[in-house]
DNA sequence: CTTAAGGGCAACTTATCGGTTGCATATCTT
DNA sequence: AAGATATGCAACCGATAAGTTGCCCTTAAG
């Protein structure tokens, strides 16, 4: 169960549509270098960049130079964390409902 | 599977430390109004007020006024549409991933 | 070797965010 | 009625974020 001061920046990097449009189109498992990544995003390369830069700091996306390009590719260990915090809320809260149910039963 | 357009405003509003731990609290299924919320918190009373405000433009939170207060209590199906991105995501990923490996097998 | 392609770095602008303070409003309480 | 309680509204400040532009460096390709 992350804390909230390690769960925020996680969610943080994850409050941009660009961003998530990003993540999900290396949710199939192939890595892209940026120019790639540009082309369907009707931003500029350097702001794609940025992008990247702030997935890549919040572990949800890693680095790999290679020649003269960088491939970035998802790591989904990170977006389990995000889900692990929304987990253990929902979890609190189906928890004091039941008690709750209990409760009123009683 | 919410589209990127309406998970990244989702996203935003749990992108705070702050907002985090408000949820939480809220997870025990009672309500609370302002100051209860404030009282734990060591900022503003009008700090919170804003946190919650943005919470409850996500819709991650039920205002209530009563009397001369406001409850604010949690609402865990938006906490469930951040979680199916974030599903819809990983199971793209896995999907991918059994593919390849059905791929290097054949 | 010359040129083009892929990217990083830095400066700058605009907008938004988190937080505070001050004041006004409505509602209990005595 | 008077005072205290719980909020809301608005203005303001400092910091950060998104995006652009311009320049430089490295690596491939002719």
């Amino acid at each position: 169960m992350p804390s909230a001061e390690s769960a925020a920046p996680l969610f943080a990097a994850l409050a941009d549509p660009t961003r998530l449009a990003l993540l999900k189109r290396l949710a199939d498992g192939q890595p892209r270098p940026i120019v790639a990544l540009a082309a369907g995003s009707a931003l500029t390369r350097q702001a794609v960049s940025k992008h990247l830069a702030v997935l890549s700091g919040a572990g949800l996306v890693a680095r790999r130079p290679r020649g003269r390009e960088t491939l970035y590719a998802l790591r989904p260990e990170r977006l389990a964390e995000a889900r692990a915090w929304l987990d253990d809320v929902a979890a609190q809260w189906e928890d004091a409902l039941g008690r709750l149910k209990a409760h009123i039963e009683a």
